[in-house]
DNA sequence: TTCATAGGGACAAAAATAAACCCGGAGGCA
DNA sequence: TGCCTCCGGGTTTATTTTTGTCCCTATGAA
């Protein structure tokens, strides 16, 4: 393409140019995504100087991207126009295009989306993720949809920053898995019910924890209500989940040290819908729970998976050698270091 | 164009960085047509301070752009590809692709090319122009043809400007007016010998000075080697020309005060191929000379006119209502100028 | 050999930038 | 209503970068 082209002698010409659009495309992220907001804790929530945020801000101002009020600062109109082609800009520049291209084929999946930053150390970038993700969602989405989803702080992250958007009828919500046992805001059934009630959705949620004795889940299964959800993730068009690390799931799910052992026996490596797998991407064992059940997801239509951590990098790519047709949203320091593996 | 949407946005965040690249791109260009040079010769040919020049070429061989010898700087391989790419890059950031097609609407011309800078004020700009219409000379020649070429010193610089190329068989130049008495390198028999000589074309002369009696004149017409000069220039299938403003083209030729009296009562303006014209493109007076005659000029397939200077544009202006058949070659301001009338 | 011109080093002046701090005011909360 | 916090913006000082100036040695042509 001309525009990489364009960026290269850009980039030979004046190196510190470009740096200074991402930084400036920085901010202006940052701005959008906590506006109205003052320079001080804009300038401690990024890891600049105060005075130093100062000097791009007045930039900015100058060039009519954002406001300043007393209230503190926001994206002005023309702002919230371009916001979207520096976001295009920054894009290109940093090579995220051919990234995405580079990890598509290795990872061989569906589609990718690299969002610019490091999930691990900005705040911003994870509502980045989440933001983008969220719009992914709502681009597939049409009338009639039963939606699942996972849960996780970054599909949290994902419902936080889900527009909304009322215009789909007969939309259908359903947690993919019951409850965690962890933070209510960050299980399953609490972003289902987010994501329905940004999308005027109906949803249903399971009451159903982890861990729990084999008896007692076959008689919970023929409980008429849960019956009813697992009957409806059995007809879900889209599945949004994400992907951890077998070691950090089986410590958020308090499994026990029985169990743990059988994880690290059978070289559990990566975790996702309630599966763990080892690193050739093997499903080696499975939550004591109800839901999604691993069978069926070639079934689904839609697979959006929202993940990012730069050490979840080697979970990614094992799961992706169990399946390949999902959509991957996720950051640019984990895109890098999947290509590393 | 998506280009121009990125250099949009690129003008809004870093308006400093695009200057910067002009910035550099003018060293570049000033080294390319004058290398080897120093820096002292450097700065002072163009306006700026010596240190201020080292800081820039101290950035652009990082690039690796130039190379600096104890003979003086000179552009390196990477440079010489890359200036072209960067010529480009100016052209989009300056807006020159979107002034030539002002220029072409408002003239209603053939076609147009506009150098980036200033010809009055830098050397590097009147080289550039001779560059740049010497290689649009040889883009459109073909075996066998001749060409007709006037004098001045935009044209002299085209000559000596023009690339040695050999490849075109069977070529003849030919002056397409008499000397006009002044400084040899700038006559058309001069321009049109070197042009020929770098074309390994053959080539005619005309000896015949400006402003002459008529009588003279008529006898010369029928000199033998006079004679078939003029048919050849009947035959000429490319003219390459200038226009000038009819005070100083009286003033160049020397003309009586009665014939300057006689250009101001016709209300000359313009003055190109020895004819003048009045500011409504009306040919009013031409040169007691012999060569190329104005009907002939329709006939000609390729018609270039290498121009530039501020004060030109009116002129410039006035000729193109004559005729508007051609290819105009001229730098930034005086585009500007043009489209300002 | 001489001389002009090359690049590069050194250094102070000047300018831009960064840091730290303060101030009055708007707005929320008690 | 009054306090308290956080806002943008002003100011002053320290630091870094840029710029102007001068000088040095090397190199190549005359």
């Amino acid at each position: 393409m001309e525009i990489q082209r364009l960026l290269q002698i850009q980039k030979v010409l004046i190196p510190e140019g470009l740096e200074s659009i991402v930084k400036r495309y920085h901010v202006l992220r940052a701005i959008m995504t906590a506006q109205p907001i003052g320079r001080r804790a804009l300038s401690s929530s990024m890891a600049i100087s105060e005075r130093v945020l100062r000097g791009e801000i007045e930039k900015l101002r100058e060039a009519g991207m954002i406001e300043v009020e007393s209230a503190g600062m926001c994206l002005s109109v023309v702002g919230q126009e371009l916001i979207k082609e520096v976001e295009w800009l920054v894009h290109r520049i940093k090579g995220l295009t051919e990234l995405e291209e580079a990890i598509k084929q290795k990872l061989g999946i569906q589609d990718i989306c690299i969002v610019e930053g490091d999930y691990d150390l900005s705040e911003t970038v994870k509502r980045d993720l989440g933001r983008k993700a969220a719009d992914l969602i709502l681009k597939n989405l049409t009338h009639g949809m039963s939606i699942s989803v996972m849960g996780g702080t970054t599909l949290a992250c994902v419902a936080n920053e889900m527009k909304n958007n009322k215009k789909f009828k007969n939309m259908m919500v359903v947690p993919g898995r019951g409850g965690l046992g962890e933070r209510l805001e960050i299980q399953a059934n609490s972003i289902a019910a987010k994501i329905a009630h940004k999308l005027g959705a109906n949803y249903k949620l399971l009451h159903v924890p982890d861990n729990i004795g084999c008896d007692v889940l076959e008689s919970l299964k023929s409980n008429k209500q849960i019956k009813e959800v697992l009957d409806e993730i059995k007809r879900i068009d889209m599945i949004i989940f994400s992907i951890g690390t077998a070691k950090e799931m089986a410590d958020r799910r308090g499994l026990s040290e029985l169990r743990k052992d059988e994880l690290r026996m059978k070289k559990a490596f990566a975790e996702a819908l309630g599966y763990y797998f080892n690193q050739e991407g093997e499903p080696v064992m499975h939550t004591d729970s109800v839901g999604i059940v691993l069978q069926d997801l070639p079934k689904i239509k839609h697979a959006i998976c929202a993940v990012a951590g730069k050490h979840k990098a080697a979970a990614i790519h094992a799961f992706s050698k169990y399946y390949t047709n999902y959509l991957l949203v996720t950051d640019e320091v984990t895109a890098k270091e999947i290509l590393k593996l």
